[in-house]
DNA sequence: CATTTGTTTTGGAACAGTTTCATTTAACCC
DNA sequence: GGGTTAAATGAAACTGTTCCAAAACAAATG
């Protein structure tokens, strides 16, 4: 295991020098912070002060937004609850403003104290997944898949889910049923739409490309949404939400309009928490357990630490999926209504 | 500044037995282990690894379900905007699991690496930070009041705020106004009841105490509010309601028993967040910006992180309150009803 | 009771990285 | 060029941790 003065004879420099380039402390002139730097690339220098060894999980964050919701909250706190018998602490990291220049993820990581990470992604930040999967650091990636298995995941299976909520609608008689996705395509909302495809499909019915409504992922989004269905000349009579922010504001403007869910609209959304019973009518929807996906990717990272990986080299990727459910609640109703009622 | 070494000298041991104490290693006998924490009491020892001080800002819950709330989250998410500039890591410690029995919470957070902390409370818990208090630690508390100045913390100053709603409710001519506050009681729930009792003793009111409702700071809690208040005699026109989460279960049963917010009630709530602007119609509420507590916390924790406090000893206790503001949206209305509308 | 055996406890030394202080090197300005 | 200032660097001293062997203790056995 090379040390400081390891690299401090191989780029010719001190050992204080060393530590000065590792620390991103000023007055080190570029000529050798470069070459302190290769040197440490070379020989790939882990640091350990003293002897001790790391004791803490890392909860990276790539994305600024990615801390304050409500999932990131329950990933959190199943994480914390599987940590707490293990002797781990818990640190909270974003990978961006976390490293230094130049330093690779599995420098930073050690550097840190951080013997395993999770790593909480979007879409549009799957590439520093992707590069930390690669350097063979333990790591489990939640909120994202990954489909050419180039990194350890867990993820929701909420296909199938999607399609027994849709076919729900139809089997209540609905027939114009509008899919409403994220506008950027994160894996999860994906597989919703192909939930939605399959189920029309199911049915011999060929989905309208108009009825998949693309707004952002939140509670304007919903706004925004229903003022969009309420203008559609074929006005669809349900709504399928992926997303539990959207579904929010589904609610809130359906009200702000006079349109009554679900006697004028039947609206099934989706909940990674408690969000469903926050609303009147509870709101019929495919649910996800965020705790119990913390608590899941927290078991994937203890059997990725316990393998002593060859530095510098991926595994076989191990991936989990928890199944998503769907829930039936009040925000549905049959089409056409029975005026009889 | 007192190192392993002179605290080995001071008990009269090796500096390996007390890195062993230090880390609670087993393998170390009963006497020597007092021997040597009295030695680290009396030298008051800080750990520094090399001449490194310590790295870490720790986030202390003290309660199993503070983690996962949209305070919490609002908390961190401001305290780590204020970190990223600062060197300093975020890391998430439970007061009781994390800490081994017969350990100083200072000693924790040293071996933990630990600088500062910032510590949630709840009313069951404030034993903690004092306790934390009381070592000098640097510290500081968020989420209650320590009327007695044993403890830094940062709060909301809500009794204002609280009273100029009221005083609205009282002005658009409501005069039958029932506040709802938590069953136990937290610092901010009572200033919110004293800002209420402050508006109906300001208009020569005195405040009937059936008016002065308790139920459970959730969803669930709200519920249970409506039902109540529908079925009180003297049936109240407007109710003000301490807690963010209860109102969310005021609206949704409003909406369930077909009370209409706000010609059949007004309502004015609270929010940590943007939680106002999820319901229909807007709640006009009191609202606090607990992504700002959460800088304001780190701010303050840096001052008490830049002196040297003397070891064991609390330095003058030193606060920061934030305004809670109130916001008039669509959930209140004059009263009695201008029919000719 | 003496002896052996095994376990627990302890200290010495080697090692990790960081920082202070003095020295060297470079730059700059008359 | 000479003198001054600032930047860059290294030797040494310092931090805490852990390995390894020795010591102390306990327990079983002859």
């Amino acid at each position: 295991m090379a040390s400081v003065r390891d690299i401090a004879k191989q780029a010719g420099v001190s050992t204080a020098t060393v530590s000065r380039v590792l620390n991103n402390q000023p007055s080190v002139s570029e000529a050798v912070k470069r070459r302190v730097l290769t040197a440490v690339n070379e020989t790939g220098y882990v640091q350990s002060i003293g002897r001790r060894s790391t004791g803490n999980i890392a909860y990276v964050y790539t994305d600024d937004s990615s801390l304050g919701s409500p999932f990131d909250a329950a990933v959190m706190t199943g994480l914390s609850s599987g940590l707490e018998s293990s002797g781990y602490d818990l640190m909270v990291l974003h990978a961006r403003h976390s490293r230094h220049p130049e330093e690779t993820f599995g420098q930073m990581f050690l550097r840190k104290g951080v013997a395993g990470a999770i790593i909480r992604t979007t879409v549009s930040t799957r590439h520093v997944c992707e590069s930390i999967a690669q350097e063979g650091f333990p790591a489990v990636v939640v909120g994202d898949r990954f489909e050419e298995g180039s990194a350890h995941h867990v993820e929701f299976e909420s296909r199938e889910a999607s399609r027994e909520a849709v076919s729900h609608l139809l089997d209540q008689g609905h027939r114009r049923i509008a899919m409403c996705t994220n506008v950027v395509d994160d894996t999860d909302h994906v597989d919703r739409v192909a939930g939605y495809m399959d189920a029309m499909r199911e049915r011999g019915l060929e989905p309208d490309h108009q009825h998949v409504i693309r707004v952002p992922a939140n509670r304007l989004g919903g706004e925004q949404l229903v003022r969009r269905v309420l203008t559609m000349k074929d006005r669809p009579t349900a709504l399928f939400v992926a997303d539990p922010f959207t579904c929010i504001g589904v609610f809130k403007e359906a009200r702000a309009q006079g349109i009554d869910i679900p006697n004028d609209l039947s609206v099934i959304g989706f909940d990674d928490s408690d969000l469903r019973y926050s609303v009147y009518p509870v709101m019929s929807s495919v649910c996800q357990d965020a705790g119990k996906l913390g608590r899941e990717a927290y078991t994937l990272l203890q059997q990725l630490m316990g393998e002593d990986a060859p530095p510098n080299q991926a595994t076989e990727p191990r991936n989990c999926r928890l199944r998503a459910w769907f829930e039936v609640h009040g925000s549905t109703a049959p089409y056409p209504l029975d005026s009889t009622e």
